[in-house]
RNA sequence: GCUGGCGUAGCUCAAGGGUAGAGCACCUGAUUUGUAAUCAGGCGGUUGUAGGUUCGAUUCCUAUCGCCAGCUCCA
């Protein structure tokens, strides 16, 4: 081999000798590579280039296509690429600032005096469509640092300069394609052409590098995929969701309400209440198997014992606050320095440890207007909350026992595929730097030792001690944060708590926040959006529909009625002059699980004709043993999740 | 809080500077019906609220409240 020429590989495949300096698209060719029109990148040893980059030493070398994670990504950035273009064509008084790939999409942040308007945003995808089927090439090239300055200072680009001389290297790399020019590292594809399928879904505000303080921005998103049939299947998927959307199918199915007088508190119906004191009821009985004592506590409490906690200090921006005899009150946002109080209303032995103290009062916390959401985000919530006293040597058990509650827990409403974070101390903190690093290793510790897999967010603990953070997938493969476990050194200390040790001598308790489903209403708007409104049978606000087929059969189905309630079963008769179809059509829509039918046949054989969700006719059968035969499902979840 | 959008009957949605309309729901009557919509009739609205422009505003303008998307925030 000589000196000009290297050597290029398959990953374990062929191999051949090619000039120094070929490019990525030329070397993949001299590979036999054939599909080289759909490349749209290159991965040279472990790096993704443009195909136009030169290979200029020994490596592996792969073609990168739309269907794998780094052929996506340069999709979705060369598409906000060419949503910048498009807008500098039709609007060259417009800005460029960033434009990066995100979960699902990509977005472009513009300044521009004029906002942007759905009717923009309709024709600006129109001329990304145009700029695509010119099928301009796209060109790297590098340049110092001081002249691109210079360049994009001429080109009137204030951002993009300010972006530059944030940036430390020597030299950056900049991407045209025809008349457009964007400051990049890249990769991208090698023309416009290869963007086929791409969509813009929004438009919306967003601050200069996301700080409030600096002015707002037009941000317009949208989303790209290897073909059409990708796309239409995403935006399907967003249909999906909106079919789904709690707060749809929270009316529809008469769960709850919202009323400006009340604004972002929400207003549980009847129906709604069911599902709301039924997950109540099986946390309960989760409380009754793992020692857990409940309590109730105030909601207004004086101001003087936020300031002790802290809580006022960190977050009285988002707190309410009243007067009564002239003493400054505040309604509670959180139940812990009401438990630091209980706990410290008797003297404790360690022979009391752990103390698992739960709560499920009602919260209220202020929130800005425009973060609140249907049940996600609410002013007046209550949480399935909890505080555990214990000593520092029943950490490990403790923790781990709510890893297990957690998990049973995620296991019964079908959650499961999980994520955990272990959040560490953030910049505002209360608690010394020694407490902190004993309180994360304790939490990382247990999840080590048991083997669950986790990602670190630093920074991401509570004010008073860090925490681990349970995250579920939904059926629509959304995260969502769930439970939460938090050490906590602090709070102890504050309030002066202490237990007597066996050598009789006074010690600091250490204190653990959780929660298993987080604050319930948003646990509900989850929950509806999982399983679209189609409840398991223990949580169905309505187990069981009787319908008759006429009016002959009112007596005999007031009789079953009257079974069905006494053996505990939430049922309800349709005795409307309807025809069945009807019936059946209108317990369909409103997700009963159970509809039981009655006509002629069934009285006189004292008998019922279930029918289950979405499925045809079950045989008849008498009413004890329905009941029997539902009895399990009915119950599960209000046993703890024992049957 | 910020940027943008939207508020019309209980719900879903039309219309639009000159008396506001449909379907569903609801009520009444007929029909007595076997697994996702029987027919007919009726009730229902200060067009979110408050100002302004106009001979006239639900429509145009301003403010305000609420909701939605996103940003920032989330003990």
């Amino acid at each position: 081999m000589t000196e000009d020429r290297i050597r290029v590989a398959l990953a374990g495949g062929a191999e051949v000798s090619v000039p120094h300096g070929t490019t990525a698209a030329d070397a993949l060719r001299a590979l036999g590579e054939r599909r080289i029109g759909e490349t749209l990148a290159a991965k040279v040893g472990d790096r993704v280039v443009d195909l136009s980059r030169n290979v200029d030493a020994d490596a592996t070398i792969a073609p990168v296509f739309g269907d794998s994670p780094e052929g996506i990504e340069i999709l979705r950035h060369s598409s906000a690429h060419l949503l910048a273009h498009a807008v500098k064509r039709l609007f060259p008084e417009t800005q460029v600032t960033i434009g990066p790939v995100i979960e699902n999409g990509f977005y472009y942040d513009f300044k521009r005096a004029q906002p942007f308007t759905p009717e923009d945003l309709e024709r600006i995808e129109a001329t990304m469509r145009e700029i695509a089927g010119e099928n301009i090439p796209v060109h790297r090239r590098e340049m110092s640092r001081q002249d691109a300055i210079a360049l994009f200072r001429e080109m009137g680009e204030h951002y993009k300069v300010e972006i530059i001389e944030g940036i430390p290297d020597d030299h950056v790399s900049l991407y045209s394609q025809g008349d457009f020019t964007d400051l990049c590292r890249g990769p991208h594809v090698p023309s416009t052409g290869r963007l086929k399928a791409f969509k813009l879904t929004s438009v919306a505000g967003a601050y200069w590098r996301g700080d409030e303080r600096n002015e707002m921005l037009q941000r317009i998103y949208g989303t790209a995929f290897p073909t059409p049939k990708e796309l239409k299947e995403h935006l399907a998927l967003l249909e999906e969701a909106k079919r789904r959307d709690h707060r749809k199918l929270g009316k529809e199915l008469d769960l709850f309400s919202f009323h400006p007088e009340a604004p972002a508190s929400p207003f549980f119906h009847p129906k709604g209440a069911i599902i709301y004191n039924t997950l109540v009821d099986y946390i309960r009985g989760l409380y009754r198997q793992y020692g857990y004592d409940e309590v109730l506590t105030p909601q207004i409490l004086d101001v003087e014992l936020w300031k002790r906690s802290g809580h006022y200090e960190n977050y009285r921006e988002s707190m309410y606050f009243t007067e009564a005899d002239e003493r400054q009150m505040a309604v509670k946002p959180m139940n812990c320095p009401s438990h630091c109080l209980l706990y410290a209303a008797g003297k404790r032995s360690y022979r009391d440890l752990p103390l698992r103290i739960a709560d499920f009062g009602r919260l209220h916390r202020y929130e800005r207007s425009g973060v609140t959401a249907g049940l996600t985000r609410v002013r007046s919530f209550s949480q399935d909350d909890a505080h555990i006293f214990c000593t520092p040597e029943q950490i490990d058990a403790e923790v781990a026992s709510v890893v297990d509650m957690l998990f049973r827990t995620y296991d019964l409403f079908g959650f499961s595929e999980r994520r955990i974070y272990l959040g560490t101390r953030p910049e505002r903190s209360i608690g010394d730097v020694a407490m902190w690093e004993r309180a994360e290793r304790a939490l990382r510790d247990v999840l080590e030792r048991r083997g669950i897999a986790f990602d670190v967010h630093p920074g991401d603990g509570a004010f008073y001690g860090p925490k681990i953070d349970f995250c579920i997938l939904d059926a629509m493969r959304r995260e969502w944060q769930l439970g939460t476990v938090q050490l906590d050194f602090a709070l102890p200390e504050r309030f002066d708590l202490h237990f007597i040790n066996a050598d009789g001598k006074e010690e600091r308790p250490v204190m653990i926040h959780r929660a298993l489903l987080g604050s319930i209403e948003r646990f509900m708007a989850i929950l509806i959006e999982h399983c679209a409104g189609d409840f398991p049978l223990w949580l169905a606000p309505v187990q069981v529909r009787l319908i008759t087929i006429t009016d002959h059969q009112h007596a005999y189905a007031a009789r079953v009625l009257v079974e069905l309630r006494a053996a505990g079963l939430r049922a309800e008769a349709d005795l409307r002059n309807e025809k069945l179809g009807y019936k059946i059509r209108e317990a369909e829509l409103h997700k009963v699980p159970i509809v039981l039918v009655i006509g002629d046949k069934e009285v006189a054989s004292e008998t019922v004709a279930p029918r289950r969700r979405g499925a045809r006719t079950l045989p008849a059968t008498d009413v004890p043993s329905f009941i029997a035969s539902i009895a399990a499902d009915a119950r599960v979840g209000t046993q703890g999740g024992v049957p």
